[in-house]
DNA sequence: CACCTTTGCGAAAAGGTTTTCGCATAGGAC
DNA sequence: GTCCTATGCGAAAACCTTTTCGCAAAGGTG
């Protein structure tokens, strides 16, 4: 068990186990098939390696093999202000599950709105000469890669959805939208409130909504609708929405269920209702969107899913599979992948009350 | 503008420069004082360089200097059902922005529970050679680092409290505890009630109460306890916290502010006081901890700040520290970080009411 | 004019691994 | 006993950068 206490290289093994350096790497990387090892010399080796503690230098690896068996992952930290986007969280936990399993490492740049920032960390993994690289839309929009990244890296993104050649990875807000309404529709719900940005605010609002009314026209419901400001942090988004449905319900009535853009939105209408002297689900049901805080809600809230760990697996699956195929960048067909969000049924949706 | 590619190496550019390659070198790093340079050639260098689109080779030049200019980071993913952690999203935030400041980068392994997954995760580390760790203490205590590092290697602890000689930085859970306490005395509250699991459950638990108790003894206050069954999902802990303190409401009395061990039973009570007929915080006053949910409650949620990002600040700079002291390892009186947690004031205290 | 100093740059080694190529030895066949 | 083959292992090149050392040329001084 000696332990020389730092670097011990490929030939100390070798002179341990009196053999070649070369020996002792084809012993350790049993891959090449370029020469048998006998079973006593392999034996010598690995002991001689474990006494010495013997670990390879990555980096002498990845200069000679040119891969770094790394992947690049660049993730949106959103505003050092708001308190860490929890968001991303589950989502870079499925990303580094999934490629660690493959036998990779993350290599992982954190990308604040800050754009040389965002430069800096692309440069970085590219000298790094990473293997393949996962990045968020929102930074690929914002950011002409293809000036500081080698053109002959495999890219995936996740959640863009203007024009590219890059394979992506989406989420399909209107699935659990469509599957939100229905399932109002079947608890006997009949008019349904739209709570969320003006549609103009972002891609998603109108798509989320546009699903939401197609959903309620196609059903044969009625829908109101309130536009909601939208302030930058989330406490403020959820007092916003109580205030803008406080108002609301003081002029209208007649919803016995309101289906919300965001999380937000839903915490904000679960303070408006019971200010109001509604209770959820009895009076009124609720449903959110993303759950990432619906879990902690209570009643326990019914929440679309933005599938952010599905989302991840399949990039990285993606991003592992374009880094293996030496055919690499054979994909002249785009390979747009959409991730179906999910409603997550919990306690906050109930038969539908008979209120007028 | 011809950019090659793939692999421009420093030879290409020497060439195009016709320079050598040495020269090349000694223009890209002017650090190294050997030997200076005309401004002519310089130039010339500087030119083709970025005509070549030349970036240097990162495991070449590791190999050499034998330094990664990286930081390896252990992040505690929690199990993979949970939703993933949002716990320690603001944490990589911080440390990721400070490492990345100071030129270096960040090669991440996320430990799920699963400890040959640390092993690996670690060993992975060690092989990459980067300059410093930062481990969670629950990582460092469930795994015998030093079999599988290399002992030279600077490593910063966060969050351990078993004996060590490694730098450590910790959370002050008491200073925060004693804010709370105080806050609420001088808004005239007279009997709280602190809501936990049971104090042997993990040293946090304990510390927080204990914490608790004295400072209503020296501010002469009453209190009761409490205590707390502790599911594993945030969501069965909401429940669980509510139901508990429902029961307690029915038999006792007499309490106007609640403190609790953690956010989620801060949210149970939120669900239990409502239910109970009682509003927060006109009639009761609530105080969370961790600060991760407490901002998007009704009303906003007085709570406990865990510091995450200071924490993980802090560690960083104390790796960076480390790192690049040549000198290293000199640090034989051992550095203990306590960061104070901090009470985060917003809307769900006010003055007591009088109840009895 | 000769010698010395300074300045600018090239040559080459080092760093640790992988892999190809070729050599040597042992075993079998005739 | 000789020749051939198969098998096991060593030598050395290649990967790309950094850095030391030394050389050469230019400029200044005696």
């Amino acid at each position: 068990m000696t332990r020389k206490s730092s670097k011990v290289t490929i030939e100390d093994v070798a002179r341990r186990a009196k053999v070649s350096p070369g020996t002792v790497s084809k012993v350790l990387n049993p891959s090449s098939e370029s020469g048998r090892i006998s079973e006593a010399c392999s034996q010598a080796v690995r002991k001689a390696a474990l006494q010495l503690g013997y670990q390879p230098n990555y980096h002498a690896r990845s200069l000679l093999t040119g891969k770094a068996r790394a992947i690049g992952v660049v993730l949106n930290q959103g505003d050092a202000e708001e308190n860490g986007a929890p968001f991303w969280a589950p989502m870079f936990n499925a990303i580094d599950t999934t490629i660690r399993a493959s036998g990779r490492h993350v290599v992982i740049v954190g990308a604040v709105d800050d754009l040389t920032d965002v430069a800096n960390g692309l440069r970085f993994l590219n000298e790094h000469r990473v293997d393949a690289l996962v990045i968020p839309g929102f930074v690929f929009a914002a950011h002409p890669i293809s000036a500081t990244m080698d053109s002959a890296l495999p890219i995936v993104l996740t959640e863009f959805h203007g024009p590219t050649s890059l394979p992506v990875v989406n989420l399909d807000d209107a699935v659990g939208v469509v599957e939100a309404v229905t399932h109002l529709a079947q608890l006997g719900h009949r008019r349904l409130l739209w709570m969320g940005p003006p549609p103009e605010l972002h891609r998603s609002c109108a798509v989320r909504r546009d699903a939401f009314l197609k959903a309620v026209q196609n059903l044969g419901l009625e829908s109101t609708e309130l536009c909601l400001v939208r302030p930058r942090t989330d406490q403020e988004q959820v007092a916003a929405a109580r205030a803008s449905l406080l108002n609301f319900i003081a002029e209208h009535s007649g919803f016995t269920a309101v289906v919300c853009y965001e999380e937000t939105a839903a915490l904000g209408a679960y303070a408006a209702l019971a200010n109001a002297g509604l209770r959820v689900p009895e009076d009124v049901s609720v449903i959110g969107f993303d759950d990432i805080y619906a879990p902690v809600a209570w009643p326990p809230m019914t929440a679309i899913s933005h599938q952010l760990q599905k989302i991840g697996r399949v990039a990285a699956l993606r991003a592992i599979e374009l880094a293996s195929s030496d055919t690499a960048r054979a994909g002249f067909q785009q390979q747009i992948e959409q991730i179906p969000s999910q409603l997550m049924i919990r306690q906050s949706t109930a038969t539908a009350a008979l209120r007028g």
